[in-house]
DNA sequence: TCGCGGTAGTGTCAGCCTGACGAGAATTTC
DNA sequence: GAAATTCTCGTCAGGCTGACACTACCGCGA
């Protein structure tokens, strides 16, 4: 067999929505090269070890959460990176995979080696992680677009409310509450009515959501059209 | 540096159409494993070569196009895979690309152990090509859906007809050709008309036209809203 | 108790886009 | 020439969206 070896790790784009910011779970090294720097978090695959096995695997160490991240989450590869200088060790090809989570509380060991960053003000990270960070959020700003996928940031039960902020926090956008409601309402299977409604805040009680059977969005919930013509 | 080293190679899922088929570019194996089955064309990453190169080396050999593949062609990353068995020989992980390419004559040498095959035909790859062909094929319907991209499978001019015999296949539905006419000739930056008429066939002469420099269609062409609702 | 601000949800309406055609224009073939 | 074929423009009804008026229901404070 010709082709020299490589190190094969995976990358984690964990994303989560708290209050109106997309927030992406970031590590600081303790290790050269790049100690200090703020990083994905991600790991090697291991012997006999499938990719989307080693992002589960990554996924439950880093959030503290077992298997539980995947009850109400969404795991999916982003694309595989290895540009011969990306790690000055060696020759490393890294698969980056989006994780969607709902918002949870801080990482269960309370230390700052780990936490949430609004990807807005994210800077400076090792490696090519800062591309590879950009082409997840981009991706999960596509998905959005044409699935159901939102719901994955969003607790098993959810308001119409909820729902909405999830868009505008990834899209930076503003959306007409009425007219999204009306949207996500009349997709069929996205939205199962639980006929139950939250209580104590303001304003009329909000009815609770769960998520329904469909996966895609027909039509789709377009962006802004965006003026791009080139 | 933990973990155990792969080779890493790139498959290649080169696709064009042919009249009314989607057509994939296969090659016969001569060596084991899969001896004399049909597999994608592919090679293994080159020491100080990035992922692309690759591709677009392989892809250069393969359709003894030189880098004429690059002109009015495509080329994206589909996804990398890493199942643990999925090569006999040892761990070897693959990243697969998505070429899109105008129609061309059979490859250079006219040998049998390549050449282009409907992708309704195909079956028993080596491999898991099986797998990564149906990701690709799947890829490139949902890229006709968002992008302007269908050109890439025409010659640098063709007529608005060439283009809808592209979705055609690729979807394999069939599309009123007066709507889609008004769809995409009034979708800015898509087509560029060259006042210039094809003659010959049969019918009134169609307007050439060449790509513009659009890439997304705002709003998109929708497949046929495939009731999925599970 | 009674407004009052705030949020949830419904209703309305104009505009854009699409699917489903009709019909005319321009060419080849018979 | 007449027929067949294909390209292109028009028409029209229906669906979806953005914009926004309006009602329903809550907690809060005077």
């Amino acid at each position: 067999m010709r082709g020299n070896l490589f190190a094969v790790g995976v990358d984690l784009v964990v994303l989560t929505v708290r209050g109106d910011d997309l927030c992406v779970l970031l590590v600081r090294r303790t290790e050269k090269p790049f100690e200090n720097s703020w990083g994905l978090p991600g790991g090697f695959v291991a012997p006999d070890e499938d990719l989307p096995d080693t992002a589960a695997r990554e996924l439950a160490a880093q959030t503290g959460a077992g298997t539980a991240g995947r009850v109400s989450g969404h795991l999916e590869q982003i694309a595989g990176y290895a540009a011969p200088d990306r790690d000055p060790r060696g020759r490393v090809l890294s698969v980056a995979f989006l994780a969607l989570l709902p918002d949870m509380p801080d990482p269960d060991q309370p230390d700052v080696v780990s936490g949430w960053h609004p990807v807005a003000d994210v800077a400076d990270l090792a490696f090519d992680h800062a591309q590879i960070l950009a082409d997840g959020v981009e991706r999960a700003r596509e998905t959005l677009e044409y699935t159901t996928l939102a719901a994955a940031f969003c607790p098993p039960e959810f308001t119409v409310t909820d729902l909405r902020r999830v868009y505008e926090a990834v899209w930076r956008t503003e959306i007409d509450p009425r007219n999204f409601s009306r949207k996500v309402t009349s997709t069929p299977g996205f939205l199962v009515p639980t006929n139950r409604h939250v209580t104590g805040g303001p304003g009329r009680p909000a009815q609770l959501f769960r998520r329904g059977p469909a996966t895609r969005l027909h039509p789709a919930m377009l962006r802004e059209p965006a003026v791009r013509v080139g």
